[in-house]
RNA sequence: AGAGACGGCUAAACGAUCGCUGAUAACACUGAGUUAUUGGAGGAAAGUCCGGGCUCCGUAGGACAAAGUGCCAGGUAACUCCUGGGAAGUGCAAGCUUACGGCAAGUGCCACAGAGAAUAUACCGCCGUGUAAUUCGGUAAGGGUGAAAAGGUGCGGUAAGAGCGCACCGCGAUGGCUGGUAACAGCAUCGGCAUGGUAAACCCCACUUGGAGCAAGACCAAAUAGAGAUCAAAUGACGUGGUCCGUGUCUGAUCUGGGUAGGUCGCUAGAAGUAUUCUUAGAAAUACUCAAGAUGAAUGAUCGUUCUCGACAGAACCCGGCUUAUCGGCCGUCUCUCUUU
């Protein structure tokens, strides 16, 4: 298995090349993160990689979400939030836990959007 | 019209943009991708409670243990499921419910109340006898207690009573007759009636069950280092369903090449679905259809319109059932009550 080499060529999308699929992978990004974030039920970990796109991963474990419908949801609504702001995310592998839910998703959202802003500012301080 | 019973169907709709995933085609080409067309959760996908297919281990043989089932007949690949029938209970009825073999093999348990609770019992009462009086004997008809007091009603009988005797009802028994494939039902005969409940208590009887599960298993294959076959030796250790018998492996020689990360297959054309005929379930015949196949795991997001404002809930090898969760809507058949004619 090459590397992909065309990643994110359409702008919105979010390809096979652009998820985490191995569990070799989620282990080496846990064991030594670049970024730690928590906002609850939020929790991010991040480590730069050299594909020059960033790659996502959610973990979101029965013990905390219960209703497998539930789990699919948060995982769509993740993988949609990714997806519209891949472009702010570099070059970095994303492992996302979500600890709870709980219907409807709009709080899970707000505070997805309180995570982003965390992301810009730690980003923007290890760039310069 | 109202109240109810049973069965079936359905599970907000439409449009636009973006995104994910399978298939097919074209373009392109050795990284794969791009474009187009098209498929993309459920009635329970759930619980994992039964039964089977499939796969491997194995050879399944015996004994014990353990678990399950328990009226009869039929259906099925199979079942603890389904259909029909019987019996019992329940409802005015349509209907509904039933672990529905055996407490007359043994053991255990049955609180409280009550005089007495399983070898029955005499507290009050009733009757007899005796005394100044307490007493003694008979009695299960009456009272009281209780979930339950050892058949019920009536007549006879008696000191008072009692299946003590008789009639009817109930119960039990054996064998007989009739109907039914059978469970069972009806009739007849005999027994004065004798042993309360609990077996989803141990248990007894009859029957059934090899184990593990798609992370099964097969193939391709880095690093690193194993494995298999044949022959010989050994009888202790380890394994094989819980245990034992039984049975397999080890150690040496020879030969063959090897398989973890990862990938591919298994993976969806099947005891399949729909319609019609036939039908108790089922089976059969004919015609048509192909209807998710993911794998850190697709089936989503945003916006607009409409309505009755949307429940429970997400496939993971596949089927047949059972059980549980559930906002509502629609259809059919039947029962009871009321009104009108």
């Amino acid at each position: 298995m090459g590397q992909p080499r065309n990643p994110a060529r359409k702008p919105g999308g979010l390809t096979r090349a652009q998820r985490l699929t191995k569990r070799t992978e989620f282990d080496s990004i846990l064991q030594d993160a670049d970024i730690r974030l928590t906002r609850f039920p939020v929790r991010l970990v991040a480590k730069a990689n050299t594909l020059g796109f960033a790659r996502l991963g959610t973990i979101v474990a029965k013990r905390n979400v219960r209703s497998a419908v539930d789990r699919n949801r948060v995982r769509r609504l993740l993988r949609e939030w990714f997806r519209a702001h891949a472009d702010r995310f570099r070059s970095y592998d994303i492992v996302l836990f979500v600890r709870d839910y709980s219907k409807p998703g709009d709080q899970l959202k707000a505070t997805l959007e309180n995570v982003l802003q965390d992301w810009d500012r730690r980003i923007n301080k290890l760039g310069t």
